[in-house]
DNA sequence: GTTAGCAGTCAATGGGTGAGAGTGCTAAAA
DNA sequence: TTTTAGCACTCTCACCCATTGACTGCTAAC
């Protein structure tokens, strides 16, 4: 903070961290020299510790232990590692091939892509992970249609430019007359084609200036579907090895993994903790006070198509986690989900790879 | 096992438990002698005790302890339970009210039975609750139509009788005209109407004796989607309160934990525990041997309409769960379940509670 | 500014001890 | 024969204490 660092510091404290992710134990100063500045002596070392110190990037658990990082040293630790080079450099090209072939793999279906994409960032990183998909309004419905079923019944389709919307069967309590049905879904499409999901939260049947006659009820029904659907649909949340969290010491009470598991396990909460970095993209965020879950740092992408923010993926782990692997993981899935979303690459689309 | 036991060896197994499911702690014989046998010394307690765990209900964990209840002796309780009374009665007639209340209630769509009727298992009991909707493949095809939409669309809609299957947008490689459409739908009808979806699953097109002509792309289509439906389509589980086993001291160990969570959160190791007991109206399993869950019980109720078992709903707990309370909770949603699915009781069919 | 050496601090470990809980056994009473 | 009171025995658990080992901070020399 307020000051640029000493060089030496700076790699004293890099040392630090990156001793601290692997071993999870206070780093001693003789560790430090040992491993990473053989030039100097422990002695050197503990005096650039104990200014380190006084500038709070990090502590002592007691007076004989070793130090810890707090959240400036992640932060600058984070921050030197994503500058110095692009994070998918942390990932060997054999990795970088294994997850993408994973990927592709996984995915027959394009729904499913949010689903395979946090199975295999869990997997290659080893922590809880998460995708969300917004889920846009911006759909136009391009036609509706009235079929007729047997009976007394009928279906409503809803066709919009994203695909198939809804559909119900409803009662029909006239005698369904052909013509009837001809009649309603001329209407129908008058209303509604080339609407906008977004118009018809607040649309009024008043308002519009064709005639309505005897086709009210049917056209309040619509109304009533797609309004369920647009109060229904919302983000989708999923979640990816929640449990891995319990394999890192910092969870090791009953307690902690229950409250971390209720969290994590209650797909408000997560939305609510997700929404909240904005569109960054690629935000990392330590400590409660930053993300809302004790004692975890959330490392989040989110994946664009032009200028839009269409998902996002991440990671959530111990505030010590492997932020190389992490972040080169996220930027190798965010550019792969990105090409896909966007069609750029649209190998699953017709159902096998084409390399 | 074996022989009968004396009145007053039961009535000495059946405190045991009591106080062991109460306190989680060994049962010393001065606890069963002041609270439950105060005609007789601690020492005829003690030496009935030894009888009981010669015969195998109970043991001590160490010398100088009370003794714990075996399978056999949680065996013993239950039966002595569920036949001493209907299990019903252990419930007061006010939290049967609120219980009933609580789930017509949330009980707005048909649908939701399950996920309501866990949620309110899981909170009435304080323990991991679950429920299995078994989907029935006895399903009948009413209708199929090939609906044309704008473009070369065109969405294939499958009626049957137990409401809309699937509809699935599909491109019509040849020009669409008005004919080829109300000829493919005719034929679709003539190939699957009536047809009920288990005969699908080996099902040769070459079979059929009408004329296929050029209409083999569209069947096969057809085709395609409802084999992919009935093979998509397994039991739907659904967990509650699946933290809830983490209050228990029995789970207080983050490797059990994660354990238990990890079978519970697979839904394919859960559908396949829950198959295990077959049919069984009320079952109570204890132990590993019995349900495949290290040291849990797992009670379950089946629900059915008529003789077909359309469902399950249950308790997974620790061994010394509170089995009176358990199997009341299990036995009024039971009832109540049987009636809504069986039509007997239709108060939310219409959205509104009738009383 | 850097280093070696040393004293000081603290957590963790392990052995020892005493209290408490509960049993089994035995001999006497019912 | 069954039940009971009394007592010796066993085992766990909690606590204390001393020892160990890991670090640091300080100081004096380089």
């Amino acid at each position: 903070m307020s000051k640029e660092l000493s060089e030496r510091k700076k790699r004293i404290l890099h040392a630090l961290v990156d001793l601290y992710i692997s071993t999870g134990q206070p780093v001693s100063s003789s560790d430090i020299q040992s491993k990473y500045l053989p030039e100097v002596s422990s002695a050197t070392v503990r005096s650039e510790l104990s200014a380190l110190e006084a500038l709070g990037y990090i502590e002592q658990p007691h007076t004989s232990a070793g130090r810890v990082p707090l959240k400036a040293a992640y932060k600058f630790y984070v921050d030197s590692i994503s500058s110095s080079q692009t994070g998918e450099a942390s990932l060997t090209d054999r990795e970088t091939e294994i997850i993408r072939d994973r990927f592709f793999k996984r995915l027959e279906r394009i729904e499913d892509m949010s689903k395979a994409a946090a199975k295999i960032i869990s997997d290659a990183t080893n922590y809880t992970s998460f995708c969300v998909e917004k889920s846009s309004m911006d759909i136009e419905i391009e036609e509706v249609k009235l079929v007729p079923l047997k009976g007394r019944k009928a279906v409503v389709l809803i066709v919009t430019d994203k695909g198939m919307l809804a559909n119900k069967a409803i009662d029909l309590s006239d005698d369904v007359k052909g013509e009837y049905v001809d009649a309603a879904s001329t209407l129908l499409n008058k209303v509604f084609a080339g609407r906008n999901l977004l118009e018809l939260e607040n649309f009024d049947l008043s308002e519009i200036d064709v005639e309505i006659k005897g086709f009210k009820d049917i056209l309040d029904e619509v109304l009533q579907i797609l309004r369920i659907y647009v109060s229904s649909h919302t983000d989708t949340v999923v979640v990816e090895g929640a449990l891995k969290m319990l394999d890192y010491p910092e969870y090791s009470s009953v307690e902690d993994a229950k409250s971390f598991l209720s969290v994590i396990e209650d797909r408000d909460s997560m939305a609510q903790i997700l929404s909240d970095d904005g569109s960054i993209e690629l935000s990392v965020r330590i400590g409660k006070e930053d993300n809302g879950v004790d004692r975890c740092a959330i490392v989040t992408a989110a994946y664009k198509v032009g200028d839009e923010v269409v998902g996002k993926a991440g990671v959530i782990g111990p505030e010590r986690m492997d932020y190389k692997k992490v972040i080169g993981v996220l930027e190798l899935m965010k550019k792969t989900m990105s090409a896909v979303v966007d069609g750029t690459d649209r190998r699953i689309t017709d159902g096998h790879k084409e390399d």
